[in-house]
RNA sequence: GGAGAGGUGGCUGAGUGGUCGAAAGCGCUCCCCUGCUAAGGGAGUAAGGGUUAAUAGCCCUUCGAGGGUUCGAAUCCCUCCCUCUCCGCCA
């Protein structure tokens, strides 16, 4: 949610920046609510003031005596002028409200223009494309030719967009998960956190998934209004819900592992063949609770957090900023993970990593006490993969493959494999 | 799932349909007193919003949420949510 305030004041300003996302600001209308508003809100206090000045002295009147019938229905009388009223501005704000929801966040200056990832902008790239001496197989292929990643299985028990693993594909999954909890809890100094998989309407309001992105989400029937997480920032994040926190409370660390559930509408088509788009996926997130003037740091510290990942797999990735049109819905500002998958010879996103700003926090009245004005202010909410676990397993296929079919586990892998070194067939 | 109790300010906890944003205590902040590590006295101490140049005033809203009754609701009625206790069930 952007600020009301800014809004009233520099609405060219809003609607410039929100123009590079190809978003129209309808100013007129958002002008003419306005002030319908302000005008009809400053009526509905007057009346207010009047009734409740009125109420009080018919309290006085009765105490001493007096016949208080007259002023009742006087007082009457001004209570359904205020009702009407105040209906009225119910219905302009609601409208008013209404918008601003579906207002995405203001983009950071650094963010390059464009319409599409085609103008998203290559930051740095990390490690060694290797150089097979075969022709690379895809993690589909190589998983059916080791008998451990089952398509059919899972769309007989589900349908399309889900899968089975077994025996070592599915320890390498556990492992691979294992892995970037330790790391971030014992070398990045995050707090671990295990949270509800199903969250209510509230939640999602709050990290901006609703209301405009509804069909992306897993209903829960028979429930009043639960939906199940397209991602844990979701129950990371509104973890500061609702909350004031005091200055040496921040900044806030925390990761968790969850599924993530996603519809995936809109994508009929896309990403069809394997286990890179799915309706279930497994992934470790890294949500940030900072000063609003700590965020960019942070955003630079989280994305370098999901970066140590790759590099300890060995994976060859790039880094590249989103382009406006690129980025999401409630960031100012997005960092991409882009891994190499030898299979289709290109690098695939596995991890997206934003600063919020002051987006979520107001959606959610997420605030701290900033020291220098004493006054509880937004803070800024950053959140990031680090790293999806899903992809992470098919670009660990792809790149440790061998001729023969086997794939090598990675180094940073082996403490939690066992006595297994080599994926082979069984 | 069954039976009961309850949801009030940072916390504990009063509250009769009217002057209650709300007693008291604790905590916290500031001031005074006191020379000894303790105590005493005084003042202040919620959030959101509107208006405004304003972090000045003034005003509105908020006692779990939403409806209703009433001139007026923390207080009465209805629905929902949540918490606690006991029973049942269950990983």
């Amino acid at each position: 949610m952007l600020d009301s305030r800014l809004l009233r004041n520099d609405l060219d300003h809003i609607a410039r920046n929100l123009a590079r996302r190809g978003f129209v600001l309808d100013r007129s209308l958002y002008q003419k609510l306005e002030s319908h508003r302000k005008q009809l809100q400053v009526d509905v206090e007057a009346l207010r003031q009047e009734r409740n000045a009125r109420s009080k002295s018919i309290g006085k009147a009765k105490a001493a005596g007096d016949d208080i019938e007259p002023l009742k229905a006087e007082v009457g009388a001004l209570g359904s002028r205020l009702e009407g009223a105040e209906n009225q501005l119910d219905e302009v704000q609601a409208e008013l409200d209404a918008m601003l929801a579906g207002l995405p966040n203001m983009l950071h200056e650094t963010v390059p223009d464009g319409a599409d990832e085609t103008s998203n902008e290559e930051l740095r790239r990390w490690g060694e494309l290797p150089d097979f001496k075969f022709a690379a197989r895809d993690h589909v292929a190589i998983g059916e030719e080791l008998g451990l990643i089952d398509f059919e299985a899972a769309a007989k028990i589900s349908g399309s967009r889900f899968v089975v693993l077994r025996d070592g594909i599915a320890r390498l999954h556990r492992a691979l998960i294992q892995f970037m909890l330790d790391i971030h809890v014992n070398e990045h100094g995050y707090r671990e956190a295990y949270v509800p998989y199903l969250v209510n309407t509230d939640s999602l309001f709050g990290t901006g998934q609703l209301p405009k992105f509804d069909e992306d989400l897993f209903q829960v029937a028979g429930t009043s209004e639960l939906r199940m997480i397209p991602t844990a920032e979701v129950p990371l994040t509104n973890l500061v819900r609702d909350t004031i926190l005091e200055a040496d409370q921040l900044p806030l660390r925390l990761t968790a592992h969850t599924p993530c559930f996603r519809s995936e509408a809109g994508s009929y088509g896309q990403d069809t063949r394997g286990m890179i788009r799915q309706h279930q996926f497994e992934k470790v997130e890294l949500v940030h609770i900072v000063a609003p003037d700590q965020s960019y740091a942070a955003l630079e510290e989280l994305v370098g957090n999901a970066e140590i990942i790759l590099q300890r797999l060995g994976l060859a990735y790039r880094v590249v900023m989103l382009c406006s049109g690129d980025t999401g819905f409630g960031a100012a500002k997005t960092y991409d993970i882009e891994v190499w998958l030898p299979g289709q010879g290109r690098y695939r996103e596995i991890s997206s990593c934003s600063n919020c700003e002051a987006f979520q926090a107001r959606r959610m009245h997420a605030r701290w006490r900033n020291p220098e004005t004493g006054k509880p202010e937004p803070v800024h909410t950053l959140n990031g993969s680090g790293v999806a676990a899903g992809r992470a397993l098919i670009a660990v296929l792809e790149n440790y493959q061998r001729e023969d079919g086997s794939v090598a586990v990675p180094d940073a892998l082996k403490p939690y494999m066992g006595e297994i070194e080599t994926l082979t067939k069984t």
